[in-house]
RNA sequence: GCCGCCGUAGCUCAGUGGUAGAGCACACCCUUGGUAAGGGUGGGGUCGGAAGUUCAAUUCUUCUCGGCGGCACCA
């Protein structure tokens, strides 16, 4: 038997006939897991048609980890209508199904799928020079283009229904909304169990939890989608806030805060107001409307045209930790990875065409470095190029984006060119890193505008005293402070990086009779900028021990009888590793330099 | 906004048509203890909110607010 079971193009299209430069897919390889997924949904089909034969089968496809099948239907699904399912999935694995193609004609498929709308809908938006493929197993035929392996008996699968969701036909929120199963499928049980065990600690590293368990921050439906930060979370936020601030004034930046309401006057001029007022806070005062900012690049070119500018002045770097506000759908808000209320780590860098390179490649270099410094060193960089509706020319867009290539490329990074998307005022490169679970978060941005300055008359005065427009570079590092927050919690499970964690040290006195001398290493400590707690608790040490760690406190210092005597400081981690000091000061610099 | 699920003490969660319970946390007492839980006692919630059904609702129904998983959205 031959071990190749499909072809794949050179855009990971799957084919179930060779193909010109057509990569084999080797049976048990990632593409024909791929592709043993895509078995799975069919056999979830049959499992669905059998159970609730009045159910009619949309589209199924493989997704990144799994697989999933939408269905119109009567009613919805319950947990035991999943049990049911997977039940009746195992027992059909059990029997063994082939996947047998049939090709026919666009007349014969319409006649086969005449109760079923969706796949009718299907069939009539194929080209009609287009083969039609049905692939038959017993008790369920569908409309697909392949490939399939012959048989489940050329493997063994591992299945498992993940959840139940509603997603609209095609994606258009106009559009019906049918019931999607996600499932997902392993060869082996050994790694079907990995994922569901991966699944369940992304779970168990909820930031909302560590967020409660550390004492961070607080979400109240009194007002939904804004944070209540305590003491502890807005020392990490200040904390990042400060290492940003200190790499932006390093390279020039000047900071400045701008008002959080406006008068609509200016977004009307910068034709926010057009386009998206249905998602702006606003308010109505003496006989005015104002609104809460969604974005600062207005409000920095407001300061930009409050003065003179000369080339000289030029690149201009106005950065700001600028507080937005912008109405997100209810259905959208999701702990702090969506917020209405967020602080963007914003900054927008006034500069003229040929200064592009050198701002691009500053702005890049930061975002690398701070994200190394937060831990995160794999990441991803797209760029996105004009879209139909755009404005600039066609040569500035050209030269904007190959500026953007040469700055990826002289930097050796390598990334991906998102055709037609950037945004219609100019291309930009975005940032993607990604998780020690494996996930992704777009943070960083580099976007070129041809547009606002323009509309909003940024002037400066060239060599010869010619008024130009600059171009303005919007530019984000973290992109949301609260986002960023959620995803180093959930990167870290909580164990923050030294710099900024909110408690560096718990000093622990072995007894009641030390406490005192705790409280003088503390008061020193503070001095030196060490973030430190003394637990004067009467517990016995491996209570406070075990306290401090279920806190996330990073580091313990013991004091006893011991220390005192032989004057050493003894810090003890999370992992239970010791480290002698004999001075504040060399204790003060292990906490410098971790 | 849409589909589904959920909302009980500070936290995690159990439970019932007759006004609630555990563990952790907290307070006090005993213990003055040396590297991940010493022992005892005690306080604390009207079960998200509103309306309805009922002799009686935290438990059933409807509405509403909020959360979660997705979908749609994300300048």
């Amino acid at each position: 038997m031959s071990d190749i079971i499909a072809y794949k193009d050179h855009n990971n299209e799957y084919y179930d006939h060779e193909i010109e430069n057509g990569i084999p897919v080797k049976s048990k390889s990632e593409d024909a897991l791929n592709i043993m997924r895509h078995d799975m949904a069919h056999i979830l089909a049959e499992a669905v048609t059998q159970l609730f034969p009045n159910a009619k089968p949309t589209i199924g496809p493989f997704i990144k980890n799994g697989f999933y099948y939408d269905f119109d239907m009567e009613s919805t699904l319950s947990d035991e209508d999943l049990i049911k399912i997977e039940e009746k999935m195992r027992e059909i694995l059990n029997e063994g199904r082939s996947f047998i193609k049939r090709t026919v004609s666009k007349e014969e498929a319409l006649k086969i799928f005449k109760d079923n709308k969706y796949k009718v809908e299907l069939i009539n938006n194929l080209d009609n020079s287009a083969e039609i493929n049905l692939y038959d197993q017993k008790n369920f035929t569908d409309l697909c283009k392949g490939p399939h392996h012959s048989s489940t008996k050329d493997y063994e699968a591992n299945i498992k229904i993940t959840s139940v969701s509603g997603a609209y036909w095609r994606g258009i929120s106009t559009n019906k909304m049918l019931q999607r199963i996600y499932a997902t499928a392993f060869y082996s049980e050994k790694e079907l169990n990995k994922h569901l065990k991966n699944l369940e600690e992304a779970k168990e590293r909820n930031h909302r939890r560590l967020g409660t368990d550390m004492g961070l921050f607080l979400l109240t439906d009194l007002s939904a989608g804004n944070v209540f930060w305590k003491e502890k979370g807005l020392t990490l936020y200040q904390n990042i806030e400060k290492f940003i601030r200190s790499e932006q004034q390093k390279l020039d930046y000047k900071e400045v805060k701008t008002p959080e309401l406006v008068s609509n006057e200016l977004l009307v001029k910068s034709g926010h107001w057009d386009n998206f007022q249905e998602n702006m806070f606003t308010s109505e005062k003496d006989n005015k409307t104002f609104a809460l900012k969604p974005m600062n690049c207005p409000c920095h070119i407001v300061l930009f045209n409050s003065q003179l500018i000369t080339y000289k002045d030029l690149p201009l770097r106005y950065s700001e930790f600028g507080k937005c506000h912008r109405y997100e759908p209810s259905g959208a808000l999701n702990g702090l990875f969506r917020v209405r209320g967020f602080t963007q780590d914003d900054a927008h860098i006034f500069c003229t065409d040929e200064q592009i390179y050198d701002a691009c490649n500053e702005t890049t270099q930061l975002i690398e470095r701070v994200y190394k410094k937060f831990g995160f060193e794999k990441i991803k960089y797209n760029i996105s190029t004009k879209p139909e509706k755009s404005i600039g020319s066609q040569e500035s867009w050209d030269n904007a984006v190959n500026q953007l290539k040469k700055v990826l490329t002289d930097n050796g990074k390598d990334f991906k060119i998102l055709d037609g998307e950037g945004a219609f005022y100019g291309p930009k490169i975005e940032y993607t890193l990604e998780d020690s679970l494996g996930r992704e978060w777009q943070c960083g941005t580099i976007q070129l505008d041809f547009n606002l300055p323009e509309r909003l008359g940024a002037r400066y005065k060239d060599k010869d005293d010619k008024n130009q427009t600059p171009i303005m570079i919007h530019r984000a590092v973290v992109g949301s402070l609260e986002r960023f927050i959620a995803i180093i919690l959930e990167n870290t499970n909580g164990w923050l990086p030294l710099f900024i964690t909110p408690i560096q040290l718990a000093i622990l006195p072995v007894s009641e009779k030390f406490v005192d001398h705790c409280n003088d290493i503390n008061s020193k400590l503070k001095d030196l900028d060490v973030r430190a707690i003394v637990d004067s608790s009467d517990n016995k040490l491996g209570y406070k021990i075990r306290n401090s760690v279920s806190k996330k406190i990073p580091y313990s210092l013991v004091v006893g009888e011991k220390e005192i005597e032989t004057k050493t400081f003894n810090v003890r981690s999370r992992k239970g590793e010791n480290t002698s000091f004999k001075n504040i000061e060399e204790l003060n610099e292990f906490f410098k330099n971790n």
